[in-house]
RNA sequence: GGGCGAUUAGCUCAGUUGGCCAGAGCGCUUCGUUUACACCGAAGAUGUCGCAGGUUCGAGUCCUGCAUCGCCCACCA
């Protein structure tokens, strides 16, 4: 560790002679562990944990950060406090970037690999980049227990998935069902909801005819006519949908159409899903509408839903990779191959098949019209092609079952949920027999409160929509679902003989299939080799889907305490404290935790949920990969020192929705900070311009290369990111390293105790008081902004530019006075510790050298090891002196005054004034007392204080309050007469203004006493001003 | 389509339950380095609080409408 007294400590702080020997010390301490058993009341944070699909951007950072500062906070606060570590296996996010480095760097795909072999190689990714984010937590100074990192895949919380699988599906929630899940042709995987991109496309709007069987309608059309955008899944029709108060029903009731093409008949059916027309509409889908719907429930979410109400058989026309086949379901009966004009659309890419059966339909006269549209597509977010909704066997969570949905929306702090649900809704209220649902809200560990409180609003209304939970992944990393399946052609009544006996930990469910089979679906909790073996060689094969990352996701603040082992860190730490994260995940991960801890132990996973702001561009743009606009906190604390990174962070966390930070482009060579220029991409997107270095080479930002998005090359020197934001920061901990290093020279005597204190003694350390409450109360309220800026400023402010300038004459001589000094400073450095952990310790360290005993009476500052394990500051009411506070305020004003007149009359700033003040006796008398401190101050000699004093001519004039100065021999008339001017009319301005609210009638009779005295008050003492201002102007 | 947020100084943002003569940091102007810190200090300038109505003694703050920007969610007629 560098040297620690002021003479040896250089004038600038430099983050890396100090980070690196700090981490070292609390690591050798072991300060960031904790076990159960210890002392204090229990606190407690599970990471959100990060993806390892890249290292962590700034986001990450702020995330980090914040759960740090309460983790530190509290920790010092005496609480048994633990940040339990780690990482997200992110499934399909993973899967997809080494899938496309393979392909980049090896010319391979998945399917040239085996299964483990291609696992192998995603878990060397994991490997590495769980490696990066370890590291970046650790410089950023995290104080997480890192005895306790998991990660989502690894046994532990395998056995957790296995477990909850288990008991999910004996308990009946998970089943296995077709549904349409969300499938991309071109990889041949189905896809989250939250993996589909939206992107606008100009599409067409398509109105084809589909032939009436039996007699024309009135109006003599033998025709429907549908409006499609997606003519090629004709084929697949099942009906055509009509809205029941379309003027038409009544005509159409029990017709049938026959599908063109396939020859199919197919009914009318009337359903309120169908938007009626209305070329007057604003309603885009009203003004296109033909009033008819085509129903294709196999390629279409909302058909398939329209198929099921009406019990519409699904006709799957597409094999996986989104061609037209005839084998995945289409009814055989219908002979399609045999059909001429099916035939030729067999093996056509689903786009040639819409050109095909488009020119079919005019071909036939059928095609009543085509009208450009753009809308809205999903495209897979990794290979960007458009998603086709494909009918497939998947499990499912029934999470809209009461003991999950209904439970998390009871869980709710009252105050907080909207309660649209009602009872009859089978959520949010008692069940039907009147009792509490399970399970009961008496169970639960408190409620679960938002904060901001509008996303309480985002978690309910989600619950309320909700749909069954769709947990199966066609993919090869991630917790394989650890099911058995085999086909049985027997009875039912045979089926249990057939299954055999099951084992603890094992269950079945039986479906029968359509041909009067029956599947049995095994589950094992307990991956035993020879029971595997046992049911393998039996016929029993296992399931080659892979669950939902969201799935092990969903246990983490369970898994992560060694569930479902009853162990002492859940009894103490589950629930735990607050969930601090983004938006973003509201739905996928908070609502999912909440309801599998209620379900599984029947407390709450957290009691509260912090919601903090997403860090946008310097355009309000996401941070994303694909924009590299993104910032490494690598680069950050490289540029700025993770101290600074972390202060700024905090500072800026206000409750807002989103913050901008404007990137910039530090040059590898040069060490200069450059403002790229922007160009904007085609999709509306401003990205950084190739921005050239100094020797005209392309610079590649740190981020993109730690991201695995650009390969590095010798060419691109690799720039790093920054932003001028961390500059507050990094001043700020210029100024903490300047002012202890200040106080080290000062703190020379034998230590006294505190007990003789002058007037900025008393002031700083009521001021000091107070920020220890306000800093309390802010970080109570997740208020981090506050935090931040209230240390700021009485450091700065009340203790560098007051505290401090105020002492300089005294303090080198006044044992009490460095005793006051010591004791704010650390008491400061306490404070700050949890956003600026390693700056604080290491002056901490220096100071317990210089100074070993602080702390005065109603402020007991206690020693310790270390600052992080050091007690937090709490201060006695007592401590806080308004009259102190009051008579330093005159102190400033006086001194604010004389140094405007200096300013304004341009005295140099070495040339002493002399000063007189009238002002009332007891005002005087206090002058008298602190004149040192205004002299020290002002460079000013103080003089002939009192009331008495005689009004010299040629003098300049300050009033403050009662007070009035005078400065001898410097007038410069001009300028002093230009001065009092503006401020008579200033004045004039304010009088008329409390003149006018004071003859108000309303106002005196219907606002508060206090305030109307208060504008009284106000009012004399302008009054008063004034006319000592024209009194002046008039001498001049 | 539904929901949420933002709009305050040149820039980035604070402004808790309505009581301000509207704040901070950066930037800007002037002055100052044998002084803990020039990553500093002092003084100063800069605002129709997006627009239009309304409630109120009083509105940046509450209500209604509008405009612009952004985010999340959503099912491709």
């Amino acid at each position: 560790m560098p040297p620690t007294t002021q003479t040896e400590l250089p004038s600038q702080y430099n983050p890396a002679d100090v980070e690196a020997a700090i981490n070292q010390r609390w690591r050798d301490a072991g300060a960031d562990h904790a076990e159960p058993t210890n002392p204090g009341p229990p606190y407690a944070i599970v990471i959100p944990p990060p993806n390892v699909t890249a290292a962590l951007h700034l986001g990450h950072a702020l995330n980090n950060t914040l759960q740090d500062v309460l983790i530190r906070h509290r920790r010092m606060c005496g609480d048994n406090a633990v940040w339990f570590p780690g990482t997200d296996h992110a499934g399909i996010a993973t899967q997809t970037v080494v899938e496309k480095r393979l392909l980049m760097q090896e010319g391979k795909k998945r399917t040239d690999f085996e299964r483990d072999a291609f696992v192998a190689r995603v878990q060397a990714w994991k490997d590495e980049y769980e490696q990066i984010i370890t590291s970046q937590l650790r410089e950023m100074g995290c104080s997480c227990d890192w005895q306790r990192q998991a990660f989502t895949m690894d046994e532990p919380r395998a056995k957790a998935v296995r477990e909850a699988f288990f008991r999910f599906f004996k308990d009946g929630l998970i089943y296995r069902g077709k549904y349409l899940v969300n499938w991309d042709p071109a990889t041949q995987t189905a896809l989250a909801d939250d993996e589909v991109e939206m992107q606008d496309v100009d599409g067409n709007f398509y109105y084809m005819r589909y032939p009436l069987i039996g007699p024309p309608l009135s109006t003599g059309e033998n025709y429907v006519t549908v409006a499609t955008t997606r003519p090629e899944t004709m084929l697949g029709d099942t009906a055509v949908a009509m809205h029941p108060d379309d003027p038409r029903a009544e005509e159409l009731k029990d017709r049938m159409v026959l599908l063109p093409i396939v020859d199919r008949e197919i009914p009318i059916v009337f359903d309120n899903y169908v938007t009626r027309p209305d070329p007057d509409s604003d309603d885009p889908k009203a003004r296109m509408s033909s009033g008819f719907l085509k129903v294709t429930p196999a390629h279409d979410l909302n058909d398939w839903e329209i198929g099921l109400r009406h019990q519409l058989p699904i006709i799957n026309v597409m094999a996986p990779d989104a061609s037209i086949s005839v084998d995945h379901g289409w009814p055989a009966g219908e002979k399609p191959l045999d059909n001429p004009d099916v035939k030729p659309l067999v093996g056509l890419s689903r786009e040639d098949a819409r050109k095909a059966i488009v020119i079919w339909f005019k071909d036939h006269g059928m095609m009543e019209e085509v009208k450009p549209y753009r809308h809205a597509v999903g495209h897979s977010y990794r290979s960007h092609v458009p998603i086709e909704p494909y009918y497939s066997d998947q499990w499912y969570l029934k999470v809209t079952d009461d003991r999950l949905r209904g439970a998390a929306l009871r869980a709710m702090a009252p105050d907080q949920y909207a309660g649209s649900y009602k009872a009859a809704d089978g959520i949010g209220g008692p069940g039907p027999d009147g009792e509490p649902r399970m399970p009961s809200a008496a169970s639960y560990s408190g409620h679960l409160r938002f904060t901001p409180a509008r996303y309480a609003k985002t978690f309910q209304t989600w619950h309320e929509n909700i749909r069954d939970w769709c947990i199966s992944r066609q993919l090869w990393w991630g917790h394989r679902i650890p099911v058995w399946s085999k086909t049985f052609n027997v009875p039912a009544d045979q089926l249990d003989k057939q299954i055999g006996p099951q084992h603890t930990g094992e269950t079945t469910q039986a479906y029968e299939n359509d041909d009067g089979t029956f599947t049995v679906y095994w589950v094992m909790r307990d991956l035993k080799p020879d029971r595997i073996e046992a049911i393998e060689s039996a016929g029993w094969a296992q399931d080659p889907d892979v669950l939902d990352t969201w799935f092990s996701s969903a246990l983490w603040p369970m898994s992560t305490m060694g569930w479902p082992q009853d162990t002492p860190e859940l009894e103490t730490w589950n629930p735990t404290s607050v969930l601090c994260t983004a938006r973003e995940i509201i739905t996928l991960w908070v609502s999912r935790m909440v309801m599998f801890n209620l379900y599984f132990r029947g407390t709450l996973p957290f009691k509260d949920v912090f919601i903090h702001a997403m860090i946008q561009d310097g355009f309000g743009q996401k941070m994303s990969k694909s924009l590299g606009n993104g910032v490494d906190p690598f680069d950050i604390i490289h540029s700025h020192g993770a101290d600074a990174m972390r202060f700024t962070l905090t500072s800026m966390t206000t409750h807002t929705q989103d913050v901008r930070m404007p990137v910039d482009i530090v040059d590898p060579h040069t060490g200069e900070t450059v403002t790229p220029d922007f160009i904007t991409t085609p999709g509306g997107h401003k990205v950084a311009a190739p921005t050239q270095n100094h020797s005209g080479k392309e610079m590649v930002s740190s981020f993109g290369l730690a991201s695995g998005q650009a390969a590095p090359s010798d060419d691109a020197p690799l720039a790093r990111n920054t932003s001028e934001k961390f500059d507050l920061g990094q001043r700020f901990a210029n100024k903490m390293w300047n002012a202890v290093r200040f106080s080290l020279g000062n703190l020379t005597a034998e230590p006294g105790d505190g007990g003789a204190r002058a007037l900025p003694d008393r002031w700083v350390l009521s001021r000091l008081a107070r920020t220890i409450a306000d800093a309390d109360a802010a970080l109570g309220r997740y208020a981090f902004a506050e935090y931040a800026t209230t240390l700021y400023d009485f450091f700065w402010r009340d203790l560098c530019d007051w505290y401090i300038e105020a002492i300089k004459p005294t303090v080198a001589d006044n044992p009490d006075q460095q005793h006051v000094l010591a004791t704010c400073i650390d008491a400061s450095l306490r404070l700050l510790h949890p956003a600026m952990p390693f700056i604080t310790e290491r002056l901490w360290q220096g100071l317990g050298d210089a100074w070993p005993r602080r702390g005065v009476a109603g402020l007991a500052l206690p020693p310790s090891e270390l600052l992080m394990k050091a007690a937090w500051p709490d201060a006695d009411a007592g401590l806080i002196d308004e009259d102190a506070e009051r008579d330093f305020d005159m102190i400033q004003d006086v001194v604010g005054a004389v140094r405007e007149l200096r300013q304004t009359h341009k005295v140099p700033p070495r040339q002493v004034i002399e000063t007189t003040a009238k002002a009332p006796a007891a005002i005087a008398q206090k002058l008298l007392e602190y004149r040192s401190i205004t002299c020290g101050l002002a460079n000013t000699i103080g003089r002939g204080v009192g009331p008495d004093v005689d009004k010299p001519a040629a003098a300049a004039v300050a009033i403050v309050g009662a007070i009035e100065i005078y400065a001898h021999g410097i007038v410069d008339t001009d300028a002093e007469r230009q001065r009092l001017t503006k401020r008579a009319d200033e004045l004039a301005k304010q009088i008329k203004n409390l003149e006018g609210r004071l003859a108000n009638k309303a106002y005196v009779e219907k606002a508060p006493e206090k305030l109307v005295n208060e504008t009284r008050e106000q009012l004399t003492a302008a009054q008063r001003e004034a006319k000592s201002v024209n009194d002046q102007l008039a001498a001049l």
